[in-house]
DNA sequence: TCTGGGGTCCTAGGACCC
DNA sequence: TCTGGGGTCCTAGGACCC
């Protein structure tokens, strides 16, 4: 049995939290930049204000209903999501943040009768301590608690949704769009098949759902049915990638402006690695146009940085993003967003396998039979290397730690910083 | 020497999430 | 004039190996 717990139109509710007079009145909060609507007031909602959508384009309907326009603070927002995260983990068993605003809860071993109570001391207490509202919604799986939240947030606020038929019933009047995991793509195909509820989806042949919607829609389909595919996860996992990347507040056509910003964000990039006591080795940055702006020259581009060894070095992995950067640089463009990703990333006690690189074949050799020495001493699997006779020029197939790591890059630029 | 099946690994790109 | 940012997972298809 699953909970979610999901603050109610988070970023908004957090600003009412410091500014009690923005309630009631429709509020939105903005992106970078002020550039599009990403948290709307129920107020907001109900003037047909949409997510994601531009700012500029209805400043009319702002302006006549009054609506609080705010600038995003993430600052804040992160914070409060602790405060809401920190009472959730002290009055449960076991959670998954699943993101700012949302965490799964795991109520096995509560009897049904109490489930009722629980949540709803749980929903009292969050909005007492922290000030803002949530809905919770119960399930056996996760995705019928993502469902039963669907209901609660239109209703009281809190909504178990175990009872057979009134899941039926709860799946029937939610649309296929609605379903965790269905977007547009999935909606058109249901659609174009006649299935527009989630109840139809449920109830559909498994290999056609297999067919046309994958394995992810064989693992959407079941939950639906209540077998469990996606269980809680407690541990938070290391990030496979870390990306840092904005859109500019106006176009910038100068190179050290986007160096600039290049640096900027491979030190945010480099933090976010340390953070979680990690090293990567490839960089990459990327730079584009604006693609809305159609009457302007377009270019996008992508560089690629292979490190020889993993770092988690500020100064290293700046210097690779910008040489990255110079690699893609065309002048004569008006750029309006610039992006550092970093990839390869592997904990920061486990880089031996990269020793391997950029050696030649002589050291490689040496390396090998040392690798084999110590795994015939630990007598287990430390280190793997690919059996394959040796050949000129040397191709190491793979190095098999934990995680695979191969040297095939060939196409890549690969520097020593 | 010729050829095929079975397998792994890798990447780009798409789809989706909040 | 002005259109978010940060992620994950899956698939197809190529490269490569035995």
């Amino acid at each position: 049995m699953f909970a979610l717990v999901d603050c109610n139109n988070f970023y908004v509710s957090c600003e009412r939290v410091f500014n009690p007079k923005l309630e009631k009145r429709p509020t939105i909060v903005l992106s970078n930049n002020d550039g599009c609507v990403i948290a709307r007031s129920n107020e907001a909602k109900d003037l047909g204000i949409l997510m994601g959508e531009p700012a500029f384009k209805n400043k009319n309907i702002y302006k006549k209903h009054k609506v609080a326009i705010l600038s995003s603070n993430f600052a804040l927002y992160g914070d409060m999501s602790q405060r809401v995260m920190s009472v959730l983990s002290q009055n449960s068993s076991a959670l998954e943040i699943y993101s700012i605003d949302e965490a799964f809860i795991d109520l096995s071993g509560i009897p049904v009768k109490k489930l009722l109570s629980e949540i709803k001391y749980l929903k009292t207490t969050v909005e007492q301590w922290t000030g803002i509202p949530v809905s919770i919604g119960v399930g056996i799986t996760k995705t019928l608690a993502k469902v039963a939240n669907h209901v609660a947030k239109r209703s009281t606020g809190v909504k178990i949704l175990i009872d057979s038929r009134d899941v039926k019933k709860s799946l029937k009047n939610l649309k296929v769009e609605n379903i965790w995991g269905v977007g547009s793509r999935l909606k058109k195909i249901l659609n174009s098949f006649g299935i527009k509820n989630a109840l139809e989806l449920r109830s559909q042949n498994e290999l056609w759902v297999q067919k046309y919607m994958t394995i992810v829609g064989r693992r959407l389909q079941l939950e639906l049915k209540g077998i469990i595919c996606y269980q809680l996860e407690t541990n938070p996992t290391n990030k496979k990638q870390i990306c840092t990347s904005r859109s500019f507040g106006q176009l910038v056509e100068e190179f050290s402006k986007l160096e600039e910003a290049a640096s900027m964000y491979a030190t945010r990039c480099a933090e976010k690695l340390r953070y979680q006591h990690s090293c990567a080795s490839v960089i990459k940055v990327f730079i584009q146009t604006n693609s809305f702006r159609k009457q302007l020259l377009q270019y996008r581009n992508i560089s690629f940085i292979k490190l020889p060894i993993p770092t988690n070095s500020t100064l290293k992995i700046t210097k690779a993003a910008l040489l990255g950067l110079k690699t893609i640089f065309k002048s004569g463009y008006s750029y309006h967003k610039l992006g550092v990703i970093i990839e390869n990333i592997v904990p920061d006690t486990n880089i031996q396998t990269h020793l391997f690189d950029n050696q030649n074949y002589k050291v490689q050799k040496d390396l090998m039979a040392a690798m084999d020495k110590i795994n015939s001493i630990n007598g287990q699997d430390t280190v793997k290397v690919a059996s394959q006779g040796f050949r000129q020029p040397w191709k190491m197939r793979q190095v098999r730690v934990s995680p695979c790591y191969t040297t095939r890059w060939n196409d890549f630029i690969t520097v020593k910083i």
